[in-house]
DNA sequence: CTGAAAGCGCTTACAG
DNA sequence: CTGAAAGCGCTTACAG
């Protein structure tokens, strides 16, 4: 007999579960000094409640699933200790699955933590999900779900987001008024609504600037550093070397960083960089990189509370909502 | 209605609960026809077993409970990967919490797990923790506790550390081999055992080259950058500079570069600088930096499959073991 | 091959 | 103020 139970106690103090259950909850019914035999007893015997059976009966959980393509990666580690930094306060415990970056996983994630009856999901997108049936299926059982950074243009849920098109306009607005012309865009993948609006926004910016749109210069790919690598590879390939580059993100940022470098070009007289995401390491690179400010820790606070009002809300399901964050560019020495 | 439970299909199907649990989970006496209707249902109706009245039920859980001091900081969203990697392919779903380096959190999160039931924990103990009674009450709980890293030292129970003392006695010994005399140490605290083993092994370093100890250059901290930069302020205030700092991991070195830059001074001309763990930022950083790696995604692999030995072993309880990995010094530009 | 019954550890109307 | 009973969604001896 390892955990102390609501009967144990009962029996000991000859009283009833019932009794015991409500001493416990300091329920008003019950008299002080019951409530003192059965507290003094349950701190003796190192009582505590089994959450499993109670969440059972009450079809409550204090458990908050979260899903993130990688846990290692500064950007999403960030945001899950802003979240588990509220839900802590609010007394949940969070639930951490990665799902590599394969929708395959995102499902199988969903599952589980569907099945674990987590008191609601938060989600940012594998870069290989385009069904988003699961989704649906989440919500069709009664889960809230919130999704933040990495969502679903279609899906009608609540989001946290970033201004990514402005982000994106502005930093590459900025490049061109420090007089660069030939700004190339290693854009992730277009299955990501994130990388499609960063895109749009550097295409915007270019256009608004009377700017020729290079397909050349566009280059999808992923969100590594290898991708980073991978893309300035190729962009140093091309009959007419882009002057500046803005990224997707910033470990892309700093791949391409690596490249240049090791190729033997300046940052940034050769070429000027732009990232997004303001991880602390850019600021560690010499040359300080300039990247977009994303405020990770803040969308983790936001999304669960916006998770958490909808648990609040109780049967009456809120009116979607998507909290847009500002972004900030922070200019250092890579422009 | 959400979810759907066995109930309704034991009623749709005319069946009893009990044979479509047994259909359910393929049991051999039950007929190939009644299973095909059983699990056609279930497909059709999108059940998911309630995991939380199947722990009641069968007293297992298939969640693990992890907790470090910050969940964002390099080195133990690494170890959270390799745990949450290994848990996946077992079937587990890890619950994380972090105890923001204080007591008082890391006691409450190991009450949360076990009012939580699960199958066992993963540990890294808070800067602040002396006391470790939490971890007695977790074990006679009869929940299977595996330490990572930052362990206590007299706490009979499993353990997954890597080689502090060679680490840092190798690092050491190779700045001494590089000409270096006047070698300080940011040791970050004594409360920790990682901290002590490392300072050790930098002492005895010195010893046995037949270098003095000195009070003075050995300062205790956190470890932060913070604490880096502080300690680096605290050493250039010195009668006599030290010409080499070795720091208890790397944020710590990272904070002491940026101090000795703002400074005016040059590493590694005027002072070398060697880290502990090896976090990517520490290559990235101009020069790069010299530092001892610790194997953070395995450690974080080991230490769950040490725990789920625990799982496998049942109710006898298995030897306590202490894995211990190699660390191994990665020599680059800032020594 | 299938079902009735008991029980995991709780909570909560309903009685008294 | 306290207790008996039912039930949350499962599983598993025990019968038949």
């Amino acid at each position: 007999m390892r955990h102390t139970t609501i009967n144990d106690i009962a029996r000991q103090l000859r009283l009833s579960p019932s009794t015991v259950s409500r001493a416990l909850r300091d329920h008003p019914d019950i008299s002080q000094k019951t409530k003192n035999r059965v507290l003094a007893l349950a701190t003796e015997t190192n009582y505590q409640p089994n959450l499993i059976a109670q969440s059972l009966q009450t079809k409550r959980s204090n458990n908050i699933g979260v899903i993130v393509p990688e846990i290692r990666n500064t950007f999403f580690s960030t945001v899950i200790s802003g979240i588990e930094e509220v839900a802590y306060d609010a007394g949940y415990t969070i639930m951490v699955c990665q799902s590599n970056d394969t929708y395959e996983r995102e499902v199988i994630n969903t599952r589980a933590l569907a099945a674990n009856r987590v008191a609601g999901m938060l989600v940012s997108m594998s870069q290989g999900t385009t069904d988003i049936e699961h989704f649906r299926t989440v919500m069709q059982q009664g889960i809230p779900l919130v999704l933040f950074d990495r969502v679903a243009e279609d899906l009608e849920v609540s989001k946290v987001i970033v201004d990514d098109f402005e982000g994106a306009y502005g930093a590459v607005s900025y490049l061109i008024g420090t007089g660069r012309r030939r700004i190339a865009h290693l854009a992730g993948s277009s299955s990501l609504y994130v990388s499609r609006k960063r895109r749009e926004g550097y295409e915007a910016a270019l256009m608004d600037h009377g700017l020729p749109l290079r397909p050349e210069y566009i280059l999808g790919g992923g969100y590594h550093e290898e991708d980073g690598r991978y893309g300035m590879h190729q962009l140093l390939a091309l009959q007419e070397v882009p002057d500046a580059v803005f990224t997707v993100n910033d470990p892309v940022a700093i791949g391409a960083f690596l490249h240049i470098r090791e190729q033997g070009f300046s940052v940034p007289d050769d070429i000027a960089l732009v990232g997004f995401s303001n991880n602390p390491n850019t600021a560690l690179i010499t040359p300080r990189l300039t990247t977009v400010n994303q405020p990770a820790f803040e969308i983790g606070r936001q999304a669960v509370s916006l998770l958490m009002k909808n648990f609040a809300s109780g049967h009456n399901p809120l009116p979607v909502e998507t909290i847009i964050l500002k972004t900030q560019l922070i200019i250092r020495e890579s422009t």
